[in-house]
DNA sequence: CCTACCGATCGGTAGG
DNA sequence: CCTACCGATCGGTAGG
């Protein structure tokens, strides 16, 4: 029965930051109202206060669940015995998944942070900050093996990172291509570039 | 005198203008308040009424003022006897000059659109959506007469375009690397993407 | 989970 | 260009 009222508490909570993230992307974190998500969750603003503690905490919650995601894979990819061109090939996959399947919540990270207050803020622009480093540092390792043309590494992180995250039609189902030719057209530009080569 | 009074209240509302757009790109625009933007241009909140009709307006002068640019640049590009690839390369120089330029402005434009009220908001969705189909147009020429890989034009588009308004050092006069450097990096990389090529 | 409500702050106006 | 001020809305709390 315990068991009951917990898990019915913490899939309250989950509803509320899933909804939450909705309503930030569409509107912007300042402009969405706890009234505006209480009545998309259907209960009285006051209520969410049950669950949450306040509105600052649902954006640093949305913000390091993906953070940590990311961090997280980068480990993973780092410890692989493969190439540098397949490291970034294999983290830019996983950056287009997780468009895929939490397109709200990466959305809401990329371009909400910056109102998170600050123990979080800095802890949050210190992360990304590591993050960026140690993927320009798989670049530089491809420069060193000629796998990789001789570019800035960190202007070429960014390059990578905004494209993919500038994708809006991640979340629509219905999308003119699907979401498999997407990636491979991405994957393509991106390490391939547009030009077409002398090789056909 | 009477155009004395009329330059005077003509450059007053342009150091508004200028204002506005760094605190909303500072601070986002709805985090941005009339009262902060009074006290960056040294008046009471009140006196900016003597100079602008609402907030809202400052929003829509900046977003239409930097989109006619490139759709003026569009159509003057469309018009030159050059190549696709060619007609692409002066598109992204013409989107880091405006970044490198009027940083400010441009970002907010990016990133703040969303707070425009209706028949800007449409407005601005229309010009937006005409812009990138002329864009995409451009590269299925280059498609065609087999200057550019057979990709999914409207995928390039958004990759070349977030790309370059992703990166966040534009403005930064001292940088790591010069603006010459920048904008060759960024043509290399999307143009010729990352691989080292077989040609060396 | 709700009703009732608070202090703060917002964009904007009146009147000089 | 300022003082004074308004109605609306905000995030959040008290108390049940």
């Amino acid at each position: 029965m315990a068991r009951i009222i917990i898990d019915k508490n913490s899939s309250r909570k989950e509803v509320i930051l899933t909804k939450a993230a909705s309503l930030f992307r569409e509107k912007g974190y300042k402009a969405a109202s706890m009234r505006d998500l209480a009545e998309s969750v259907g209960v009285e603003a006051a209520s969410l206060y049950n669950h949450i503690k306040s509105k600052t905490e649902l954006l640093h919650e949305i913000c390091f669940g993906v953070a940590n995601r990311f961090m997280h894979k980068m480990e993973e990819v780092e410890g692989e015995k493969i190439s540098p061109i397949e490291k970034i090939e294999a983290l830019i996959r996983f950056h287009i998944d997780e468009m895929i399947l939490h397109y709200e919540e990466v959305y809401v990270m990329d371009r909400e942070w910056k109102h998170l207050s600050d123990p979080y803020l800095s802890n949050f622009q210190n992360q990304r900050r590591m993050y960026r480093k140690r993927f320009a540092a798989i670049i530089e390792q491809g420069i060193s093996l000629k796998n990789i043309k001789p570019i800035d590494a960190s202007t070429a992180v960014l390059i990578l990172l905004h494209a993919i995250g500038g994708i809006e039609s991640w979340h629509r189902s219905t999308q003119k291509i699907s979401a498999e030719a997407l990636t491979a057209n991405m994957i393509s530009i991106l390490i391939g570039g547009i030009a077409a080569s002398a090789k056909g």
